[in-house]
RNA sequence: GGGGACGUAGCUCAGUUGGUUAGAGCGCUGCCCUGUCACGGCAGAGGUCGCGAGUUCGAGCCUCGUCGUCCCCGCCA
C-alpha cells in the first residue's frame, strides 16, 4: 500500500488522554492500529500508544479518501488521524475504556507505515511462547503489560535516585572495564588489545571502587550500577543486572538500615505501595531457627519447635535424633490430603540434609496420640492446616559439624532447619490457592496505583538478617571462605577467635529479604590494615597473594581510611516484586534466556579471525 | 555438570490402545455489512507433528539420541 509522508503534521494528544471534556476540539493522534472493525461503509480503528487506546471512526460519506485507506489498514500499521473529538451517543459509550465516552470523527487518515505479520500481536491476550516473545522483543514490548512494567521501573528508579540524593548521597560512576574483584562469582573477561595476553574484568559489583570513594572523602556515594556475573541463570538471576549500590562513611549498621529503608520505601511509594519502617530485624541463627532460611518469607507461618511434644521414648520409637531440632511446619487451610497427594510432595524434601519428616498425622496419632495433639497445639494449627514434622534422621547421618558456639547453631542443626524451611516454601508454592498468603501480594500489585498508595504491610514483608557467620568451611577445598567478601568486618567481640575458632566469628554484614527473596546485602567494612591482614591470614591468603589481587586497595587502606559501610539492593528484583512478575525477564527490556542467549540480537557469536588476532586471542575448542 | 516439564498450523491448544485424509479457537486472505469496541456473516489458505535414528505391516503416539524454551539442584557472598 502507498504510505503517506508525515509532512508538518504534529501530534496534539496521546491516545490515552482524551475525555468528554475535549469534545469539539480538532486533534491529531498517532499510534499503532490495535484492532480494526470494518462495517462496510463505517470502519472503526482502535489507535494505541503507550498511554492508551482511542477509537477512530472512518465514515465513507464524510471521509471517502480516509475510509478507502482504512479498508487496507491492518493491525500494527502506524497511522495518524486528524479529526474532531466527538461525544458518543449514550448507547455507544464503552465504559471499559478510559476514553470510552469519546471517539475521533476522522477528517484525514495518514498511513505512516505498514508492517509484516508478526507471529503474535500486542493485543493478543494469551502469548506465552517466550522464545517468540524474546525474538520479536520490539513487538512484545508494545504490549500494555510490558509498557506498564517499564513505566513502573522508571518511576521506582527515579524515586530511589531522588530519595538518595535528598539523603545527601552523590551518584558517581565507576568503571565497567576493570579488574577482577573479590566476589565469589565467575568474572566476565575482556581481552586487552594494547596489552597482549592481559584482560579486563567486568565488575561483579562496584565494591572496591565504592570503598575507595569513601577513602576519597565522598562520604555518601550511590550508583544505579550494572553488575556482571558469569554464572548460570535463574528466574531471578541474569548475567547482567542492576543494583542500587551505596556506601557511606562513619555509619553504624543501623545507619545503613535507615538509609536503605528510606529509599526502598520511596521506591515502593512510587509504585503505589506503602512500606512500614523500620523493617523487622532478625539474626541469621534466629532466622534459621524460625524459618529454616536466611531469606524468610514472612507471609507464611514460621517453623515451631515441637521437641517438647515428645518424650525421649517417643523419639527413640520414631527413630528421631534427640540431639537435633524437632520442628513443625504448617501450611494453613490445605485441608485433608490423601496418601497419594502427600506422596506427590515427597520429592520436594531434600534428603541430603540428613533430616526426615512425618506428614501422616493419622498414623502418628495412632501410635503417639498425646504427642500428635501437642504438636498441632504448639504449631497453632487449625483443623484444616497441614502440619509436617521435620527432625534429624539418625539413620542418615551426613557429614557435618556438630560444633556449637555459645548459643549458636551447629552445621548439623542448620541442615535440619533448612530442610524444613525448603519444604515449607515448596509446599506453600504448591498450595498457594488454599492458604492465600501469596494472593494478598498479587492483589496489592494489581490494585496499586501511583498517587493512591495501598498498605503493603501484609503483601510485602521485608526483614533484615544480621550477624551472619564470618566464614564458611569449604569441605572440598578444606579451607575457610568468606561468607560475604573479604572486606567485611568481624564483630569486635569475636575478633579474638579469628584464628582459633573461625566458625564462631560473626560478621558485621546483613541481608535484606522480602517475601522469600534476597533483595540485597551489605556490610560494615574493614577500615584498618591490621584487621584486614588478620582476615587474610585466617582465610589462608598469603601476603603475596593479597598483594597481587588487591595490593592497590591495601595501599589505599593505609591512607586515612574512615570507618565505612554500605549495601546494594537488586533493582530488577524490586521491580519484579512490584510488577508481580514471575521472572526478571518481565522487567528487563532485553534479557537473556536460561542458556544465556539473546534471541533478538543472537548473542553470543563467533568473531572474525582479524578481531581475534588484534586481541592476541586464539580459540581452542574442546572437541 | 545434574534432574524435571514442555515442543502438533503464525498463536493457544486437542489428538482415544500405534491404524484410513492430523483437528478446534484465535489470527491470516478474499467477499459482504453504518455503531462496533474480543464486531458479525460467508468462503478460503495454512502442517517436514522440533530434528535424527530405531522398533513395527503401519509412528504425532513407543524406544534411543539430539536441539530449543522454561523450572530446579550445583553455581551465584
Amino acid at each position: 500500500m502507498i504510505l503517506d509522508f508525515l509532512g508538518d503534521l504534529e501530534r496534539t494528544h496521546s491516545c490515552g488522554e482524551l475525555r468528554a471534556s475535549h469534545a469539539g476540539q480538532i486533534v491529531v493522534l498517532m499510534g499503532w492500529v490495535n484492532r480494526r472493525r470494518d462495517h462496510g461503509n463505517l470502519i472503526f480503528l482502535d489507535l494505541r500508544d503507550r498511554s492508551g487506546i482511542t477509537q477512530i471512526v472512518l465514515d465513507k460519506e464524510l471521509v471517502p479518501e480516509g475510509h478507502a485507506k482504512g479498508e487496507h489498514v491492518r493491525p500494527e500499521y502506524v497511522v495518524a488521524a486528524v479529526g474532531k473529538v466527538s461525544l458518543r451517543d449514550a448507547d455507544a459509550i464503552n465504559p471499559k475504556m478510559p476514553t470510552g465516552e469519546i471517539e475521533i470523527e476522522t477528517t484525514e487518515l495518514l498511513v505512516l507505515n505498514d508492517t509484516r505479520l508478526a507471529p503474535f500481536s500486542p493485543s493478543d491476550e494469551a502469548i506465552q511462547n517466550e522464545e517468540v516473545r524474546l525474538k520479536y522483543r520490539y513487538v512484545d514490548l508494545r504490549r500494555p503489560e510490558m509498557q506498564h512494567n517499564f513505566r513502573l521501573r522508571h518511576d521506582i528508579t527515579l524515586a530511589i535516585r531522588d530519595n538518595l540524593s535528598q539523603q545527601g548521597f552523590l551518584e558517581i560512576e565507576t568503571p565497567i572495564l576493570t579488574k577482577s574483584t573479590p566476589e565469589g562469582a565467575r568474572d566476565f573477561l575482556v581481552p586487552s588489545r594494547l596489552h597482549a595476553g592481559e584482560f579486563y574484568a567486568l565488575p561483579q559489583s562496584p565494591q572496591i571502587f565504592k570503598q575507595i570513594l569513601m577513602i576519597s572523602g565522598f562520604d555518601k556515594y550511590f550508583q544505579i550500577a550494572r553488575c556482571f556475573r558469569d554464572e548460570d541463570l535463574r528466574a531471578d538471576r541474569q548475567l547482567e543486572f542492576t543494583q542500587v549500590d551505596l556506601e557511606m562513611s562513619f555509619p553504624r549498621q543501623e545507619t545503613v538500615f535507615g538509609v536503605a529503608e528510606q529509599f526502598l520505601a520511596a521506591g515502593f511509594k512510587a509504585a503505589g505501595v506503602t512500606l512500614l519502617t523500620p523493617f523487622p530485624r532478625i539474626t541469621y541463627d534466629e532466622s534459621m531457627r524460625r524459618f529454616g532460611s536466611d531469606k524468610p518469607d514472612l507471609r507464611l507461618p514460621g517453623l515451631t519447635d515441637v521437641r517438647p511434644a515428645f518424650t525421649d521414648e517417643n523419639l527413640a520409637a520414631l527413630q528421631i535424633d534427640p540431639a537435633l531440632p524437632v520442628v513443625a511446619l504448617r501450611i494453613p487451610n490445605v485441608g485433608e490430603l490423601s496418601r497419594k497427594e502427600r506422596e506427590d510432595n515427597h520429592p520436594s524434601f531434600d534428603l541430603k540434609k540428613g533430616a526426615k519428616f512425618i506428614d501422616d498425622f493419622k498414623r502418628l496419632a495412632k501410635g503417639f496420640p498425646e504427642a500428635a495433639v501437642k504438636v498441632r497445639e504448639l504449631a497453632g494449627a487449625a483443623e484444616a492446616d497441614f502440619v509436617i514434622i521435620v527432625a534429624g534422621d539418625p539413620a542418615h547421618h551426613i557429614k557435618a559439624s556438630d560444633t556449637k558456639f555459645e548459643g549458636r547453631l551447629s552445621e548439623r542443626e542448620i541442615n535440619v532447619y533448612s530442610a524444613a524451611g525448603n519444604f515449607r516454601t515448596e509446599l506453600a508454592k504448591k498450595y498457594a490457592d488454599k492458604h492465600g498468603a501469596f494472593g494478598v501480594t498479587e492483589k496489592v500489585v494489581k490494585d496499586a496505583e501511583p498517587g493512591a498508595p495501598v498498605d503493603g504491610a501484609q503483601a510485602f514483608q521485608p526483614i533484615w538478617i544480621t550477624d551472619f557467620p564470618m566464614f564458611e568451611y569449604d569441605a572440598a577445598l578444606a579451607k575457610w571462605m568468606p561468607a560475604h567478601h573479604p572486606f567485611t568486618s568481624p564483630h569486635e567481640a569475636d575478633m579474638a577467635n579469628l584464628l582459633t575458632d573461625p566458625a564462631s566469628v560473626r560478621a558485621n554484614c546483613y541481608d535484606l529479604a522480602m517475601n522469600g527473596m534476597e533483595l540485597g546485602s551489605g556490610s560494615i567494612r574493614i577500615h584498618r590494615k591490621d584487621v584486614q591482614q588478620q582476615i587474610f591470614q585466617s582465610l589462608g591468603i598469603s601476603d603475596e597473594e593479597a598483594r597481587a589481587r588487591f595490593g592497590f586497595f591495601l595501599d589505599a587502606l593505609e591512607y586515612g581510611t574512615p570507618p565505612h559501610g554500605g549495601i546494594a539492593l537488586g533493582l530488577d528484583r524490586i521491580v519484579m516484586l512490584l510488577a508481580g512478575a514471575p521472572s526478571l525477564r518481565e522487567v528487563i527490556a532485553f534479557p537473556k534466556t536460561a542458556k544465556a542467549i539473546d534471541l533478538m540480537v543472537e548473542a553470543p557469536t563467533t568473531v572474525t579471525e582479524q578481531q581475534l588476532k588484534e586481541l592476541h586471542i586464539r580459540v581452542a575448542l574442546k572437541s
